[in-house]
DNA sequence: TGTTAACCGATTTTT
DNA sequence: TCGGTTAACA
């Protein structure tokens, strides 16, 4: 049985389960991610892919070291092409099953001035001479093995009766060109998703997979689960109504048994300080009546809007956990650790090697390491063996000369020591000797602290591992460490992250045109984009299994600039009788006064000539002008506001025609 | 080589 | 506004 899924967490989920199911442990069994079964996979077959045993994972950081490595070599320009689009390129690429010389000539024009398709050639070049290779290439190169060498797929086709897939919605085609090559000859496949909750497109999953399923696997069943466990009916049928307005869904219609509860409520609020106020202040009410905070989430579009919410509550002395941004292993000073164990285990790890070479600092900066690269080119070494060529000779000054021999000494000494030292002591001692620990502490930012701290816990997390190799696999597939999460918190996290989760009460905040459906989106053509957005929305409301409230602000800080906004469009997408809507005082008038939509999209959050951008900052918001208000000023006299952008305002005065003024120097007329 | 000042750009994010 | 990256200096 082969059962796959996206996340380490989900996998980690489905293993239990099944452990418990069967009462046995799952311990070798094909329970796993994607990209772990695909790593799983090559490692059985590394010659014929061309990779050598040991071969190391790269996560972006790499890439995008191995990207910049490229384009410098081939003198381009990375402002013409920047890595992160390349990357992206060739990401987008690999999601869909391509090698590089299966690109066509004609997709490849949006990019570099039709460069991309050659880039990516180079860069499958540069992973291979490393060897290494990226998450990507755990499909790609599962694919191409499968094509090349049938008599192994068939090994495959055999070992595997069953297949069993999780969130179907979020493949890409190169995870469905596979399942569909290992499925071929048994054609047991068992596939769950949601197309209403594919909201990854962005990152090459494909919806198209689950609508055309039962093409692509003939004699296929389709079974509708449509019973809802979790949410109340006002909360079911708000969240089925939004998604009524999409089209291309494969539809369903969804029930319960629960009884009704609260409706959805929809709150209108000043800004981005009110609702934080808005969100804490129903928090602590919640938590008085006894609710626990575990049971609460607050579920924003970006993740920037994550830290007024962290404000408000630190305020309020109440507990709190951010989901998402960076993980333990991303931090910076875990990755130069890491370096330093991938350098010991792998001394062919180049990539490794240069993010060490001068970290802490040795005084080998570009000139130093230009000329390690130099040498490791012309004789096809890898950057450690150069180096240690290079300190024999006189092609070095003395000083830097020096600084890469100790540094390439004590990699040497610590390779030795690798073999009696556990994971654990190893590091620590690396630590303590490259300078790390002596450079942390001798930095005095508010940060240095905290990173100390971090190294001591991944010290502490090496005990578990018996080998260095072991440890390196872990990092670069599970990237996770597991906090202890038994205290009760509010959680705050985007709605992406928010996937598969539920809360008792879910807060849905910053549903403003432009920030939720999100601009970017906008300006797309197709109304492709806004469908996923308004899928992203679908997916927030039915994380609630009890109450959901929905809120909008009318004055919002982009990127620092004052903007006003309007209502969402998905709010006035919800159908009526399951929604409780309100605002506060003053703002958007009754629910009947509502502006049309045409206005809201000209509107949302453009501080042009058109907007009606009510909302001036400093102070008290009632003291503030919006557009369309009648004001005096000494100099020009009677006009009316036409924009307000910060303490700006553009005013078309009656006398003096346009003016730009400053909101101190008027009054309300 | 290492430090500082301008500069750009800015969804969502797993593996 | 904020942070990361790059270009110009000491």
């Amino acid at each position: 049985m082969l059962a796959v899924t996206f996340t380490n967490k989900a996998a980690k989920e489905m293993q239990n389960r099944v452990a418990a199911a069967l009462n046995q442990p799952v311990e070798g069994w094909w329970v796993g991610t994607f990209h772990s079964t695909g790593a799983r996979i090559l490692r059985n077959h590394v010659e014929a892919v061309g990779l050598k045993s040991n071969f190391a994972i790269l996560d972006e950081d790499d890439q995008l070291r191995l990207i910049k490595r490229i384009l410098r070599e081939r003198g381009m320009d990375d402002k013409r092409c920047p890595p992160r689009g390349l990357l992206a390129v060739i990401q987008r690429w690999k999601d869909r099953g391509l090698e590089p010389g299966q690109v066509t000539a004609a997709e490849d024009t949006d990019f570099a001035d039709g460069k991309a398709r050659s880039l990516y050639g180079d860069y499958q070049d540069s992973l291979r001479r490393v060897n290494a290779v990226d998450f990507g290439d755990l499909l790609l190169l599962c694919l191409k093995l499968f094509r090349e060498q049938p008599d192994i797929l068939k090994r495959y086709q055999d070992k595997f009766k069953y297949i069993l897939v999780d969130e179907y919605q979020d493949t890409n085609v190169a995870q469905y060109l596979w399942l569909r090559l290992l499925a071929q000859t048994r054609k047991n496949i068992c596939c769950v998703g949601d197309d209403d909750q594919s909201i990854y497109s962005w990152r090459g999953a494909e919806v198209g997979n689950i609508l055309r399923f039962e093409n692509d696997f003939p004699g296929a069943r389709v079974v509708r689960l449509e019973r809802n466990y979790r949410s109340t009916p006002h909360i079911l049928a708000a969240a089925s109504g939004l998604i009524a307005h999409n089209s291309g869904r494969l539809g369903k219609t969804l029930w319960t048994e629960l009884s009704s509860g609260e409706k959805v409520r929809v709150r209108g609020v000043w800004d981005g300080e009110s609702e934080a106020r808005t969100v804490g202040g129903e928090i602590e009410s919640l938590h008085s009546k006894g609710e626990f905070l575990n049971g609460m989430a607050v579920l924003v579009r970006t993740g920037a809007q994550t830290r007024e919410f962290e404000e408000r509550l630190i305020t309020l002395g109440v507990p709190y956990r951010v989901v998402g941004g960076l993980r333990f292993y991303e931090r910076r000073e875990i990755r130069d650790a890491v370096a330093y164990l991938r350098v010991i285990a792998q001394g062919a790890d180049d990539l490794a090697f240069e993010r060490i070479v001068n970290f802490p600092k040795r005084g080998l900066g570009p000139a130093a390491l230009n000329a390690v690269h130099g040498l490791a080119r012309s004789l096809g070494l890898p950057l450690i063996e150069a180096a240690r060529k290079l300190v024999e000779t006189d092609e070095m000054t003395p000083k830097p000369r020096g600084a890469l021999a100790a540094l390439v000494g004590d990699i040497k000494r610590w390779q030795s020591l690798s073999d009696g030292l556990g994971p654990s002591d190893l590091m620590e001692q690396v630590l303590n000797e490259s300078g790390v620990i002596a450079h942390w502490e001798a930095d005095k930012s508010p940060e240095a602290p905290g990173r100390l701290e971090n190294l001591k816990e991944l010290v502490a997390a090496l005990e578990d591992f018996g080998g260095l190799t072991e440890f390196l696999e872990h990092v670069s597939l599970v990237m996770e460490m597991d906090k202890a999460a038994g205290d009760d918190k509010v959680t705050l996290m985007t709605l992406h992250g928010a996937k598969g989760l539920e809360y008792d009460t879910v807060f849905l905040a910053g549903w403003e045109e432009g920030l939720f459906p999100h601009q970017r989106v906008m300006g797309e053509m197709e109304g492709g984009g806004l469908e996923e957005e308004r899928r992203l929305a679908y997916v927030g409301l039915t994380r609630a299994k009890r109450r959901a409230i929905i809120l909008h602000a009318a004055n919002r800080r982009i990127h620092g600039r004052w903007l006003s906004a309007l209502p969402s469009r998905f709010i006035s997408e919800l159908p009526a009788e399951h929604m409780d809507i309100s605002a506060e005082s003053g703002l958007f008038g009754s629910k009947s006064s509502a502006p049309s939509h045409r206005r809201f999209k000209a509107a949302a959050y453009a501080p042009s000539e058109r907007s009606p951008a009510p909302g001036e900052r400093n102070g008290d918001p009632d003291g503030a002008f919006h557009a369309g208000q009648r004001i005096f000023h000494q100099k020009f006299g009677y006009g009316r506001v036409v924009t307000v952008e910060d303490d700006k305002l553009q005013i078309a005065f009656e006398k003096a025609g346009g003016k730009k003024v400053m909101g101190s120097f008027v009054k309300p007329a």
